[in-house]
DNA sequence: CGGTATCCTCATTGATACTG
DNA sequence: CAGTATCAATGAGGATACCG
């Protein structure tokens, strides 16, 4: 996947460098806009940890997250193509949400985003670093 | 400040579900909720990429931020010991702005976000354009 | 240069309630 | 179960102006 074979010798770090430089579009507000919503990253998470899963069971794992808001967020991350919404057609009906490939791609950044969190934020330890 | 006792060996993809799981503190929303202010990421890039930078420097390459948002996104990632605030007292007065320590390890992140959306956002794809 | 102080507006959230 | 509808509250972000 990923055949956008145009661009070559350039490293990209330096690439991301000067995207983000400025008047040019930046990979890191537009990812930022994306998945930066808050809840999203979480729900990603979950997906990610439990694979396919309903509304409410979503709604559970998410903890304090309305269904509204869980709604919009479900809508928005599909619009971006990053969690698929199928309709299982069994008694009772239910729905399923899952990542898509795009989707599973953002591991990295979720996972990230984890460990750091996990590695200098930690609450019930002493305080943060100096 | 030890007291944090038995630390028992779980991978840390194990203790990142059940941190996240529901109830629970989650570094994941934490992290989200320190650098995902919309311009922090950037703030941090650019500090990553050029180092060190002015106030007005900073806002030259960031594009589009104003002086108020640069000035209390600098306050929160200050306050968050990300980044540090030095004033360099020669003449003209400058203040410096670095990157702490705890600011640096986040080079991960910012990274994956960057990539991430240079791969999978490229405006050239969507035809979004100006 | 390096900020603060206002004011204003739009986006996002949360709570609650209701529907198919 | 899987949402949608409303409404009120919050708050982040932008524009502009001004100060040491």
């Amino acid at each position: 996947m990923g055949g956008q074979g145009a661009l070559r010798h350039v490293s990209k770090s330096e690439r991301l460098s000067v995207e983000c430089a400025g008047g040019d579009w930046c990979p890191i507000t537009a990812t930022a806009t994306l998945i930066g919503k808050k809840w999203h990253p979480v729900i990603i998470h979950r997906l990610l940890e439990n694979g396919a899963s309903g509304f409410n069971e979503l709604q559970n794992e998410v903890d304090g997250i309305s269904s509204k808001v869980l709604s919009e967020s479900l809508d928005d991350l599909e619009a971006n193509g990053l969690v698929d919404r199928t309709v299982v057609e069994e008694k009772p009906v239910r729905v399923s949400y899952s990542l898509t490939d795009s989707g599973e791609s953002l591991e990295r950044v979720v996972l990230a985003l984890a460990e750091w969190g996990d590695e200098h934020l930690e609450p019930a330890c002493d305080g943060v670093s100096v």
